[in-house]
DNA sequence: AGCACGATTAACT
DNA sequence: GTTAATCGTGCTC
């Protein structure tokens, strides 16, 4: 079995947000897999960072991001989303990553159904969209992806050169303060990344 | 008990 | 560029 551990994720969170670029995140349902490499991810981290749900502290909500690394933290949002992030840090330090794209795969066909009526480009290009995708929900909250029974997990894939990676803000923080509004916690793959150095990745 | 807002998305003009 | 959808969460009264 080959699947990031809970070395990977036991550290800072913008180390993990930045290599979990060319990871391949996998989804066991009913023994298929759905699959798709991360191209975008965002850093948490801390109750200092108040762009990190963690600043109102511990609560019901938060409270799995003060647990050990390397669990799913799932959240609600907006009333109808549902968001992916993976805990970071040592246990007792709230911080997570916030899974914002990937690139399909794997399971083509069942991420195709929970994405009709839209064009391939745009089925997994937000955090709530690759979460519909994938059929993740509340049920994941608190998820360890490091067991070996897991059904939501990390495999490692191609290492992303720097000079394929764009840093900028976050997004979505619109009620924020400076600096953490403008903090270039974001990591993207380059466009055109997946095509040109990892032509074999859709097989 | 009530309120304002949200780590978003899709469908508008 | 603007806005509705839709409800859990955390805060105030």
């Amino acid at each position: 079995m080959n699947r990031l551990g809970r070395d990977f994720f036991a550290r800072p969170a913008l180390i993990v947000a930045r290599e979990l670029l060319g990871t391949r995140l996998v989804r066991l349902e009913h023994g298929q897999r759905l699959a798709g490499l991360i191209v975008e991810t965002e850093a948490y981290s801390g109750e200092t960072d108040l762009g990190c749900h963690c600043r109102a502290g511990r609560t019901p909500r938060t409270s799995v991001m003060y647990g050990p690394p390397g669990h799913a933290y799932v959240y609600f949002t907006y009333g109808m989303h549902w968001c992916l992030n993976f805990v970071v840090e040592a246990q007792g330090f709230p911080a997570a990553v916030l899974i914002r794209a990937i690139e399909p795969v794997e399971g083509l066909d069942r991420i195709a159904a929970r994405r009709a009526g839209v064009v391939q480009k745009r089925w997994t290009d937000g955090p709530a969209k690759l979460t519909r995708a994938l059929n993740i929900d509340r049920a994941f909250n608190g998820a360890d992806v490091c067991a070996s029974e897991a059904t939501l997990f990390c495999e490692p894939g191609s290492v992303v050169p720097d000079a394929q990676i764009i840093c900028s803000a976050r997004v979505g923080l619109n009620n924020v303060p400076e600096p953490w509004r403008s903090l270039p916690w974001r990591f993207q793959t380059a466009p055109g990344w997946l095509n040109a150095t990892n032509p074999q990745a859709m097989g």
